[in-house]
RNA sequence: GGGCCUAUAGCUCAGCUGGUUCAGAGCACCUGCCUUACAAGCAGGGGGUCAUAGGUUCGAAUCCUAUUGGGCCCACCA
């Protein structure tokens, strides 16, 4: 190594080169072998979608995770693949055909699949190529999209089982419509928010009586599809309505009231309106009371020709208008401000309708039962745990979810209609005729003559069977693949999907395979900015994460997002955490740097500080090695990361370097040579997993490597028996040069001149090479009588003292002196009072009793020391 | 409306079944240093009555209760 290598490291052309060394030698590709299997399925990313901060974050959790057990000796297999995000993806080609001034509704379905087809192939799969940027380890050949060939014919497959199970129904109900993706959505789909609205207090004419009934309602635009009007019964101030007929205000449509206990007394004015067709209350009620429905929006969110003169306007417009003409003609009492929660859609952010519409339901309580109880009894782990009380709650109460959408991106509905509306569930055309002939007993029936649904499948019904899909175990269930890798090993995932996807794929899981799809489940926190704001598109906080790789190089980008990632904690994202993992980087280079230029001398012998130093840094390394691998064990990554980076700096660098460095191109002895490289070796495999890239460079750089050899497959270090009384010293030690260090800066005593350190007589003194070379120690004595004029400082209950000549302010001594000996005195009360507490003798553990006495003699013979110390400067 | 989580240094967090390994870490901050591995650095340093009020206990950051603040999830009150 000369002087010419930048003291910088510059990660721009390294990662690129390692990451094609890697897959030019496959070291992440895994086939079924005799290991045993640790797999995990990647979330699929859309599949047009790009790389944000959340896909860096959990998927340096994942390739962390995967790294790790692949140098533990597993056969390591990370599943990657993408989601074809059915109605995300139709919403984008939808916008870029408009763009293009084609309508949707223009082309034949055929046509627009061949658009979105297009769509995917230019902009499918970038996502996985950014991934490869951040390192990620993932089987690449493995690849897998849910609308592919395997994928699309277990969805399929899996549908008409459960329809042949009689788990998937057909029927009309209220769901969630989106007005401007023109689709029903799930439950878990529309997100309730609160908004500011009015609540308009209707008057409804009395029929044959002089009256009004005053009736609250947020959605005055909804009157026109009023079927009737509801009190409760008990109600003593609505009680002159029983019976009677009311009037819709504006069209003068005559509407029965009628009674039911549902309605609140307290609320409003005690009477309900009740418009079947767009409330699910008010359908529950008017199914109850078999009123007719009135449906008054067209799909778009515009009102139909029930709306009257409304017709064609849209709901909210419509709200505005119908308010200014009840104002008119006198039939609004009052309007006061109002909040209320609405849904909105998730995907498009426009309030949902609730609509009455033909859909296609899974029920759920036969596939929830197993799913919960893998997670009660800890079957499926959950990380953080607080995410098991959701679940559970989510679980208990789960209703059937609505699995058909009107779109055309994604898996069509395999069911296939008669013009009369019999219909079969067939996994193809053929198997669909058979049926129908079969069903119908007509031999003449014709392709012809059937159709197929035109609604696909809710992209989640795809998504549901991953750990299962990806293996093809749904087509074959007994393939040695699933047989292999199932169940998986961990799940890295943002809790904003657990019932989206974690919960239902437990539910799969047990229905295909009758085990659990994964054990451990690890749930990442949300990326926010500084502000604590959530990053987001909208509002532009979300930096590129590629710039920061090139900013930071990809070790510093996952080194930054570690540094604060506890599972399940939010988290906060600043690119100062970047800016500390390229120090980092640069740390290990510079360590690289100097080990590097050593020229070892076998002639020379091992330094005492040297002989020490070494013993002193394997126990720290081996005690951090198996620190590290418990906090693998709990999944608490960012504290094994924060323990290997002070290993690094700290013990590594500042104390195990700085003690055996030779003096400036001087060589260094054989034995330590070897065995700080033995050292930087094992840091590097304990540290790779989080810094895949600049451990490759440095590992492969350290020493001559055959091409084939990798970090990436090298084994992770052991923990082997480490001295921990000699570690423990070794901290009085380092205690010691700090005070040294303290005392030369504030008596002005220059680094090159050589000081005399004196020592009771219960020194250590195996270190005193390390201390000599670390502060400059001409000589360490160890005596019984104090010279004068030394400045001292008590480590643990060793006094030491620097005589520093006439320098000494003997005055100013003292009183530091005496506030150490108020402190201690203090200490040494509080010891005795506890001591000299009956109930604390008899009740706390003898251990605790037998440590709070020998606190007691500590305090006392520390007291004694300063004691003497404080007399000796008077004497001065 | 129901439920869950959380409150510890300026920031982000660790403190497991109550007892000096109990008040910690990293970053930030302050003071010296461009000392031939590293100024993206080195050395040294300051900083918290552990949200508030009660309680249990010989002993509470840790357990219990209430209050307040923050966050999240679920829910069909118009």
């Amino acid at each position: 190594m000369t002087k010419e290598i930048s003291s910088k490291y510059d990660p721009s052309e390294v990662d690129d080169k390692w990451y094609g060394y890697w897959l030019r030698h496959g070291f992440f590709r895994s086939v079924p072998d005799g290991r045993e299997p640790f797999t995990i399925v990647i979330p699929p990313p859309n599949v047009t979608g790009v790389l944000h901060m959340g896909h860096m974050l959990n998927n340096t959790i994942q390739d962390i995770i995967v790294r790790r057990a692949r140098m533990n000796g597993k056969n390591a297999c990370w599943v990657p693949g993408t989601d074809h995000a059915s109605i995300a993806t139709e919403a984008k080609v939808v916008a870029k055909l408009a763009s293009e001034g084609i309508a949707k509704n223009s082309l034949t379905r055929e046509q627009f699949l061949e658009h979105a087809w297009e769509w995917t192939r230019k902009h499918g799969g970038i996502i996985l190529e950014q991934l490869k940027k951040l390192g990620a380890s993932c089987d690449w050949e493995r690849t897998c999209f849910t609308m592919d060939e395997v994928r699309s014919k277990s969805v399929i497959k899996v549908f008409c089982d459960l329809y042949n199970k009689g788990m998937i129904y057909r029927g009309v109900r209220m769901v969630n419509w989106d007005p401007k993706a023109l689709t029903a959505l799930s439950d878990e789909e529309v997100n309730h928010r609160e908004q500011n609205g009015k609540l308009y207090y209707l008057k409804y004419k009395i029929v044959g009586d002089a009256g009004f009934a005053v009736v609250a309602t947020t959605r005055p635009e909804t009157i026109m599809g009023d079927t009737a009007m509801c009190i409760n019964p008990a109600n003593p101030k609505t009680a002159h309505l029983k019976g009677k007929r009311v009037a819709v205000p504006l069209i003068g449509r005559e509407i029965p009231v009628i009674e039911d206990e549902y309605v609140d007394m307290e609320f409003g004015t005690g009477c309900l309106k009740v418009t079947p067709a767009h409330d699910v209350n008010d359908y529950m009620l008017g199914r109850k009371h078999n009123l007719p429905s009135t449906d008054i929006f067209n799909d778009n969110g515009t009102l139909n020709e029930n709306g009257a003169m409304y017709a064609g306007m849209d709901r909210f417009e419509a709200r505005k208008k119908i308010e200014l003409d009840l104002q008119e003609a006198g039939l609004l009492e009052k309007a006061e401000p109002y909040t209320n929660k609405v849904g909105f859609s998730e995907r498009t952010d426009v309030p949902i309708e609730p609509k009455l519409s033909t859909q296609w339901f899974l029920k759920m309580d036969g596939l929830a039962a197993p799913a919960l109880a893998a997670v009660e009894n800890d079957t499926v782990r959950f990380y953080p745990e607080k995410f098991k009380n959701i679940y559970r709650h989510w679980m208990s109460g789960i209703k059937d979810w609505c699995i058909s959408r009107q779109l055309w991106w994604g898996h069509r509905i395999p069911a296939y209609y008669l013009p009369d509306g019999r219909y079969v569930v067939a996994e193809n055309e053929s198997e669909a005729l058979d049926k129908l002939r079969k069903m119908t007993g007509d031999d003449s029936l014709q392709p012809s003559d059937m159709k197929q649904d035109v609604d696909c499948l809710d992209t989640w019904f795809s998504s549901w069977l991953w750990p299962v899909s990806v293996f093809d175990g749904i087509n074959s269930p007994d393939n040695s693949e699933i047989n292999y890798y199932y169940p998986t090993s961990d799940l890295v995932t943002a809790p904003d999907i657990i019932f989206f996807w974690v919960a239902r794929m437990i539910m799969s899981g047990y229905e295909y395979r009758g085990i659990e799809c994964f054990k451990n489940v690890y749930f990442t926190g949300i990326v926010r900015d500084k502000l604590g704001r959530k990053m987001s598109k909208q509002l532009g906080n979300s930096p590129d994460p590629l710039e920061l790789i090139s900013k930071y190089g990809a070790d510093g980008v996952r080194m930054g997002l570690m540094l604060t990632a506890p599972a399940g904690n939010d988290l906060p994202f600043d690119e100062a955490l970047c800016e500390q993992g390229r120090n980092f980087n640069n740390k290990i280079w510079n360590a690289f740097r100097l080990v590097k230029s050593w020229n070892s001398d076998a002639q020379i012998q091992q330094p005492e500080a040297s002989a020490i130093a070494c013993r002193w840094f394997e126990s720290v390394l081996n005690i951090t090695v198996s620190e590290v691998d418990d906090l693998f064990g709990k999944y608490r990554l960012s504290e094994a990361l924060m323990l290997i980076y002070k290993l690094f700096w700290d013990e590594f660098s500042s104390w195990y370097l700085e003690t055996v460095k030779p003096a400036y191109q001087q060589p260094v002895d054989e034995k330590t040579y070897r065995a700080t490289l033995e050292y930087f070796d094992a840091l590097l495999r304990l540290l790779h997993p989080f810094m895949p890239f600049i451990t490759e460079e440095l590992w492969q750089a350290t020493e001559e490597r055959a091409d084939g050899e990798s970090i990436t497959v090298s084994a992770t270090p052991v923990a082997k028996d480490s001295d921990r009384e000699l570690v423990a010293a070794f901290e009085a030690v380092k205690e010691i040069i700090s005070n040294v260090r303290t005392v030369r800066k504030q008596n002005n005593i220059p680094a090159k001149e050589s000081i005399v350190l004196e020592a009771t007589g219960k020194h250590d003194s195996r270190f005193d090479a390390v201390i000599r070379k670390a502060v400059g120690a001409g000589a360490i004595r160890v005596t019984d009588t104090k010279s004068h004029g030394a400045v001292s400082f008590l480590v643990g209950t060793v006094e030491y003292s620097v005589p520093v000549g006439g320098n000494i302010d003997a005055e100013a001594e003292t009183v530091k002196l005496k506030e150490e000996l108020k402190y201690m005195e203090g200490f040494l009360a509080s010891v005795e009072k506890k001591l000299s507490n009956e109930k604390f003798v008899a009740n706390a553990k003898p251990e605790i009793v037998e440590n709070e006495r020998r606190k007691l003699a500590d305090a006392r013979s520390k007291i004694e020391a300063i004691n003497g110390r404080i007399n000796m400067l008077g004497s001065i």
